[in-house]
DNA sequence: CAGAATCCAACCGGATACTG
DNA sequence: CAGTATCCGGTTGGATTCTG
């Protein structure tokens, strides 16, 4: 009673899986593009499919680890689609979603706001 | 050489000040807003001054630390300011200044975002 | 009232090595 | 290539207590 389901993260530690319910619509968004890279990554899949040590590549200072954790919990959300292109050398890429696009505007709007006033 | 200036926070321990040159401006501008409670600490500040515990009250979930913590870096970059009213018995307000309302536009657009896909 | 100080468990994230 | 597994130090943040 009371209880969430359990997930098992990549450190062997078991999660309470919370549905954010916070109150606040916009610590609710935050929770979904607002955590370190979603933005960037999101942002960097706006033209088109990229692979994922391309994009790793791109977004310097994270780590493969970090990529991937970011982009599993981004494909779960719905913003992110991940595609195997061949295996057998495994190809994948990564291309932003219908739902990931309704997000970009207000990306363009974080991007122009800290591009203006030099942050 | 090569360090930065060091500052000791609440716990005791010492931190390089890094400027935040991350290369993504999107990067940037989460550095500054994305945090934790940072855009809701705003959104409740934008019809007015708001006191010290009554923002906490309103953030339902964030301890007073919390919101003592980030009130300060937000102060520090001065998307907000801080007011003693009086002292004895202490009363304190925040309210936005004019540089953070510069940032409402999209944390509108975020939580409009937030609303419209039902997260 | 508005915080600061302290304690401490949980979590995060980098480095590295390994796999199909 | 595209990850996963493991180790592990640093950081975060809650609970509580204390202060002017």
């Amino acid at each position: 009673m009371g209880s969430f389901a359990l997930e098992t993260d990549s450190n062997g530690r078991k999660h309470a899986i919370e549905p954010c319910l916070h109150p606040c619509p916009i610590e609710r968004g935050m929770r979904i593009l607002g955590g370190k890279w979603k933005g960037s990554i999101l942002w960097h899949l706006k033209d088109g499919p990229v692979r994922f040590n391309d994009l790793a590549r791109q977004l310097s200072g994270a780590s493969k680890k970090m990529v991937s954790q970011r982009l599993q919990e981004m494909t779960d959300v719905g913003l992110v689609k991940r595609r195997v292109l061949s295996t057998k050398p495994i190809a994948v890429t990564y291309e932003i979603t219908d739902f990931g696009r309704t997000a970009l505007g207000f990306l363009e709007a974080l991007k122009e706001w800290a591009e203006k006033h030099q942050l």
